[in-house]
This record gives C-alpha cells, sequence and structure tokens, in this order.
RNA sequence: GUCCCCAUCGUCUAGCCUGGCCCAGGACACCGGCCUUUCACGCCGGCGACGCGGGUUCGAAUCCCGCUGGGGACGCCA
C-alpha cells in the first residue's frame, strides 16, 4: 500500500499574493488532486513584525476566488508555539542544539569581512563548544550541524543534489525572542503535518540540505522534494513589483477570469504536449512532475491576455455576466441596484465576447445596450449623422415600426434593400446608423445590435438622430 | 566571492531519459493576405531557435567534459 500524497502551500503573509506564489501552490493542487490526495494551507507567519492580518485575508480571498480549495487548514504557525518548543527542547537535550551568545552587530560584522574575503560567510561556531552560560546575556538557540560529509537531496525534477556540510553552518533555529526561524518550523510543520511531497519554488532549494539535516537531527523521514523554477520578469531577474502588476488580485481587477490566470500558470513550467488550453479537469487528469520543467520561464503578459480572450469567448453568458457585473458597475455603467437579472445581463454577451480580451475592455463596450442615455462620440456624430443620411434612417425608421418581432434575417434584408435603394454600401447605411444607435463607430454586428435593443429603442434612438440632424440643420 | 540550479524561435514550450522519424513541431507576439456593415473574431501564409568549444558515435538538440551566460542561496526574512 503506498501512502496517500499530502502537499502543502505555505506562504508568508507579508504582502500581497503573487503570481510565483500561485503558481506554487497550483502545482501543489494540481498533484494532490491528481493523486486524490490532501492539500494543506498553512501561514507561515512566525515572522511577527512582518505579518499582517491584511495579508492573510487577501491569501484566502486569492486562493477563493481562484478555485483552489484547500483540504486542512489554514494552520497559523504562531498557534503552534508548544509543538515548537517541545522540539527545541527534545534538540537540546539530545545535545543537537546550543545557546549562542553571540551579538547580531558581531555576526554582521564577520559575515561582511569572511565575504570580502572570498570565504562563505558562514558562522564561525564560536558558541558552539561553549560551556558557560552568561547571566541575562540574551542568546538564540542554534542547531549543531554535522561538520563533515554531504547531504544528498533526491530532488524529483534534478536527481540528486548533493551538498557539502562544512559549505553549511549552525543555523539559528530560536531567535533571542524565543521564537523559532523559518527553516526549523517548516521542518517540524512539514514533519508533523506528515507531509509527502514538498513542492516549492527553485529558491528554496538551498535551504533543503540544512533542512534535511533538521529532519535527521530531529528523527523524523524527509519528505520528497520537488524544486520548480521561478518566474522571471522580461529582464529575466525575478519577478517582482517592479515589472508591474503581480498580485492575483490585481488581475482579478483588471478583468481576468480566475481560469485564464489558472490556465496560464499552469503552462509556465508544465506542459502536455502541444495543448494550451485546459480544463481543470484536463490540468488534473494530466499533471505529473515529469512534464515539469526545470527552467526558469518568463512571465508574458501578452499570452495571459490571449489566453483570457479564449476564455471570454468560450465562456457561459450567464457564467460571465455574473463575472462582469462588477465591472458594470465600478465603470458606471450599472448603478448599485440596478435590480437586472443575471439572464438580462447575460444578453449583450454573445455579440460582444468576441471583441474583448478583458472584462474591463468588456465594460465599456456594453453602455450602449445598459445605459438609457448614449454617450455619443463627438466626432462620429459629426461625421455619420448628416442630412445625405436623414432620408435612409427614416425609410428605415418607417420599416421597423411596421414590423412585428424583429429577426436577424429580416433585418438583413430590410438594410440590403434600403441601400441598393439608394445606390449605397452596406457600410454607408451601416455605420451612421451604428452611430445613431450605439454612440460610437465601433460595435457589434448592426443587425445584433438592433435586436439587442428592440423594437422600441432602435426607433427611439433613430428618431433621435433624426432629430439631430434637423437641429444642426 | 562561495555553493547550488538552469540553458531549443523575442517569449511559453514539444522533442532530450530510451541518439537516426528533427535541415527541429506547437502557442503568444510580430509581418502579409483573405473574410467583412464598423470594431473585432476567424482562416491562410511568413519571419524566427538547438549559447560556444571539445569529445563519444556510422550518426547528437538528444550522451560526456569544459567554457560562457542567466538565475538562486549565503539573515535572529520566508
Amino acid at each position: 500500500m503506498t501512502t496517500p500524497v499530502r502537499v502543502r502551500f505555505a506562504p508568508s503573509p507579508t504582502g500581497h499574493l503573487h503570481i510565483g506564489g500561485v503558481r506554487t501552490a497550483l502545482f501543489n493542487w494540481l498533484f494532490a488532486r491528481h493523486h486524490g490526495g490532501q492539500f494543506v494551507l498553512r501561514i507561515e507567519d512566525t515572522d511577527a513584525s512582518r505579518s499582517t492580518e491584511e495579508s492573510i485575508d487577501e491569501i484566502l480571498a486569492s486562493m477563493k476566488w481562484l478555485g483552489l480549495d484547500w483540504d486542512e487548514g489554514p494552520f497559523r504557525q504562531t498557534e503552534r508555539q508548544s509543538i515548537y518548543k517541545e522540539k527545541v527542547d527534545q534538540l537540546l537535550r539530545e545535545d543537537k542544539a546550543y545557546p549562542c551568545f553571540c551579538t547580531a552587530e558581531e555576526l554582521d560584522r564577520k559575515r561582511k569581512e569572511a565575504q570580502s574575503k572570498g570565504l562563505k560567510p558562514k558562522y564561525d561556531g564560536t558558541c558552539r563548544n561553549r560551556s558557560d552560560k552568561p547571566e541575562g546575556v540574551p542568546f538564540v538557540t542554534r542547531f549543531k550541524a554535522p561538520l563533515e560529509g554531504a547531504v544528498t537531496i533526491h530532488d524529483l525534477l534534478r536527481g540528486n543534489v548533493v551538498f557539502q556540510n562544512e559549505e553549511l553552518d549552525d543555523l539559528i533555529i530560536l531567535r533571542s525572542d524565543g521564537t523559532p526561524t523559518y527553516n526549523f518550523v517548516v521542518v517540524v510543520d512539514d514533519g508533523g503535518m506528515g507531509i509527502t511531497h514538498v513542492i516549492r519554488g527553485d529558491d528554496h532549494l538551498s535551504n533543503t540540505p540544512r533542512q534535511a539535516l533538521l529532519y535527521d537531527g530531529l528523527g523524523m523521514p524527509r519528505p520528497k522534494f520537488a524544486h520548480i523554477s521561478m518566474i522571471l520578469g522580461a529582464d529575466k531577474t525575478r519577478l517582482s513589483k517592479r515589472h508591474g502588476a503581480t498580485s492575483v488580485l490585481a488581475y482579478r481587477d483588471m478583468g481576468y477570469l480566475p481560469d485564464a490566470l489558472i490556465n496560464y500558470l499552469a503552462r509556465l513550467g508544465w506542459s502536455h504536449g502541444n495543448q494550451e488550453i485546459f480544463t481543470r479537469q484536463e490540468m488534473i487528469q494530466n499533471f505529473s512532475l515529469e512534464n515539469v520543467t526545470t527552467s526558469a520561464a518568463v512571465f508574458n503578459p501578452e499570452k495571459l491576455k490571449w489566453l483570457n480572450q479564449q476564455y471570454i469567448q468560450n465562456a457561459a453568458p450567464l457564467d460571465l455576466a455574473c463575472q462582469l457585473e462588477p465591472f458594470l458597475i465600478k465603470e458606471g455603467i450599472l448603478s448599485e441596484n440596478h435590480g437586472l437579472s443575471a439572464e438580462k445581463i447575460a444578453k449583450p454577451i454573445p455579440s460582444l465576447n468576441q471583441r474583448a480580451e478583458t472584462l474591463v475592455e468588456m465594460a465599456p463596450k456594453s453602455t450602449f445596450y445598459f445605459k438609457e442615455k448614449l454617450e455619443f462620440d463627438e466626432k462620429a456624430r459629426d461625421k455619420f449623422l448628416n442630412a445625405d443620411i436623414k432620408p435612409h434612417i427614416e425609410k428605415l425608421i418607417v420599416a421597423i415600426n411596421e414590423m412585428d418581432n424583429l429577426e436577424h434575417d429580416s433585418m438583413e434584408k430590410l438594410f440590403k434593400q434600403v441601400a441598393e435603394e439608394a445606390k449605397l454600401k452596406l457600410g454607408k447605411l451601416a455605420q451612421p446608423v451604428r452611430v445613431a444607435l450605439t454612440g460610437g463607430t465601433a460595435s457589434p454586428g448592426i443587425y445584433d445590435v438592433v435586436l439587442l435593443l428592440g423594437k422600441t429603442t432602435t426607433l427611439k434612438r433613430l428618431t433621435e438622430s433624426v432629430d439631430f440632424i434637423e437641429k444642426r440643420g
């Protein structure tokens, strides 16, 4: 019998949940779901000075928005202090840890000195064999790491990675204020929580030997490790604010669909043949660490945009309507208490969804449909609504007025007939009508616009444009 | 500086493990054309890569070594 897979995502709540973090979460989630295992969420808030509640809220909101559901947690390390304390005591008892009285300043000085000499800036072991315990002097607790030998990490993605123990030093596991540090709690937690696979960013690879030693020291079996590559900005440096939006919620606010973001991030480093677009089910079914690359990937906003467009095009109108609604409100196209049904909002979507890459872009394009009063593009109105076109618009008014119900085919027939009689190319008729009905020169197909607006509104707007032409003289 | 990781079109990638099917395939972007009532969508075509140098082999993008380049780590941050 094989042990069930158990993975975790362990962000630190010190800022926004960013793109890189989400991809790590996603790979863990996919791995868990693929294997029918469990996905644990753990908040690494051991740094009291930098962790914030807002950040935790944002992490949870981001995960929910993306649909990355977790099976256990969120656990918070600040609530697990007694567990860490116990483990530190265990190490102390077994002489695998010791107090260190060196001051931060001292350490800092030595580090710089070593570095300037071209040496590895590691702890020199001053307190390692010190037997006296000065009273009232603050101290940290260090893990006593082996001086010789080597640690081999069996990385699922990279194979064996060997680190010489002499490259490592005695890391601090307890700060002078008594709180535990990351490298220690991560081991205690992953071990204690029965995590089977640690899938995390490449930047943790060099921490892994220290952690492996800690597992050994604590008498816990090491989990399997898989270090995925990092996401870089266009300049090939680690993705950061400098590269523009990196927080997940910023993408939500820019009108990206969660499915599109997930799909994009999944394809950053993972592939399944030549397939670009995946449903979640397909991702889960096909996900495998074997198809994850080890080289770093540059984040490409253009491709994300394209994917978002694909998702917008293919989304169910009703579903998209729900996602579009907040943007309509934000843009002032609908009021907060518009009282419209999802069906009503969904109505123009089939004619709009081929024309927008983001929801932010889509919202204003629907103004003509939602707003009672048209906002005209002045230049367009001056150019297209003139005396020449007036009689033809009037002809349309008469004809449409006689129709019982508007249909695409009959509308097309009517427009073509009127254009022909006027010896105009269809576009010469359609464009002024478009301006009259939508206020601008770019819109869905003109017959769709008429159908969307309905008989009453269409006639009203056409009549208003005739009035406008008369007034301008 | 030291250690570790990585290296296919501008970008994401397939192929690499199990050499020949690859004078390297797909996608985004870009360029050109078609479609067309506007804007788009769509369709067709084009541009474009195995970092360099050595080996191994009948044969290397694929295996080995070196170099170069990029990234990461070296905190009482995570």
